[in-house]
DNA sequence: TGAAATATGTCAACAATGCTGACATAAAAA
DNA sequence: TTTTTATGTCAGCATTGTTGACATATTTCA
C-alpha cells in the first residue's frame, strides 16, 4: 500500500507556525476504491437518527443512554441485567448510573427472577413503556418516511444489508429478537 | 393515541423496594406499527461500523472525536472551520479542542485563507492523510463486504435509504460533497 | 476612515457517559 | 460448606459534548 507517490512530504509537526499563506498538499490517497459515500452516509443518517429523541429526552432530564435502557427494557421485557450489558456493549457501572435513575423515577421496574433469585428481570412500568413508544414513534416517522421514499420494496436489501454490517458473533441473536413476536408480549398474554 | 388499554397501572415510582418477586405488567403497546427492525438495526450497525476503527485511534491516543475530524478534513481538504463545524453539529470549543491535538501532532495544517485571510483553511499532512486512509479501509471493507453479500445492486437503493434518513435541509450539500470527484484532489493536479 | 460584523482562538466550568479497580451481598452450584 | 455467579456500589478518571465570556485579526459597511 505504498501512498505519498514517490514524494516525502513528512515535514509536518515543524511546531511552527501552522498558519502560513501557501498552497496545501497532501490529498488524500487510495490505493483500492473506498466507498466513501455510505461510510459517509451512515455517519449522517446516524447523527440525524439520534437527535429527534434527544430533544424529548432533556425535557425528562434524560440523555441518550437512558434512551437505549429504556428502549431495549421496553422492546425485550423481562430481560436480565446481564442480557442489557451484552445489548449495549458498556459496564455494569455505566449502566447502573442510568438504569437506577430510571428505575428511581417510575420508568423501569426491577424484579428478581423467579427460577435464579439472583438474576433482575427489568421491565417497562406503564409510564416507561409510554415514554419509550414515544421515542420509537419519532424515529419511526424518520425511518416509514424514508422507506416510502426510497421504495418500500427495498426494505429487505436495506436490512440485509444493515445486518451485514453487525458482526458476525452478533447477527443470530439480533436476528432472533427482531423477527420475535414474542417482544410484543413479555410474559402475560397479549389482552 | 389511547394507550394503557383501559388499565390504569401507574403506580410507578412508589419509591418501594423494586424487587419483588412477581410477574410483570406493562408490555410496550402500539396504536401505530413502528418498524422496530429498522431502528435496532440501525443502532447495532453503526456500534459495530464505529468499532474498527476505535481499536485502531486508541494506538495513536486519540478518540472517535479526532477521527471524524481527521476524516472530514481529509476528505474535504481545504475546508474552513465554520464548514467543519457545520458538518460536525458540535461547538467550536469542542472542536478545538481535538483539532489543536491533530495540529500539534502534525496530522493537519491550518492556513489562513487567501480570499478571506480570517479565515483557517485545513489540510491533511501526509502523515494526517495516512492515518484517514487506513481508518477508511478499515471501514471500507466491513461496508463492502456487507454489500456483497446484500448484493451490490441494492447499492443504489441503500445509499438512497440512508440519505433519505438525513435531514432534507442538509442532503443538497452532502449529495454535492459525496459525488465530487473534486474531493480527491484538494487543490493540486492529481499528480 | 472608523465602527461594526465576522472568523477564529481560548479560558473556565460543567454535564453526560464511557472506563477501571475494588469490594459487598445474596443466591446458586459444586 | 466452599466456590461461583449475578448484581450493586463506591471512587476516580477520560473523553467529548455544553455554555458563557472574552480576545484578536480581518473584512465590510456607513
Amino acid at each position: 500500500m505504498s501512498h505519498n507517490l514517490g514524494l516525502d512530504l513528512t515535514k509536518a509537526a515543524s511546531g511552527q507556525p501552522n498558519t502560513k499563506t501557501a498552497p496545501p498538499l497532501h490529498p488524500h490517497i487510495e490505493a483500492v476504491p473506498i466507498p466513501f459515500d455510505l461510510i459517509e452516509l451512515l455517519f449522517f443518517a446516524y447523527r440525524d437518527f439520534v437527535s429527534d429523541p434527544d430533544r424529548i429526552l432533556e425535557q425528562y432530564g434524560f440523555g441518550r443512554a437512558h434512551h437505549r435502557v429504556l428502549h431495549f427494557v421496553n422492546r425485550r421485557s423481562g430481560l436480565t441485567i446481564a442480557t442489557l450489558l451484552d445489548i449495549l456493549k458498556i459496564t455494569k457501572q455505566s449502566l447502573n448510573r442510568v438504569l437506577k435513575e430510571l428505575i428511581e423515577q417510575g420508568y423501569i421496574e426491577s424484579r428478581a427472577g423467579e427460577s435464579d433469585r439472583r438474576q433482575r428481570l427489568l421491565f417497562p412500568t406503564a409510564r416507561g413503556a409510554q415514554l419509550a413508544n414515544d421515542l420509537a414513534l419519532l424515529q419511526s416517522k424518520r425511518i416509514s418516511s424514508a422507506l416510502e421514499e426510497t421504495g418500500p420494496q427495498h426494505r429487505e436489501a436495506i436490512e440485509a444489508y444493515l445486518m451485514a454490517l453487525i458482526n458476525p458473533s452478533e447477527r443470530a441473536d439480533i436476528d432472533r429478537h427482531i423477527h420475535a413476536a414474542s417482544n410484543l408480549t413479555p410474559r402475560e398474554p397479549p389482552r
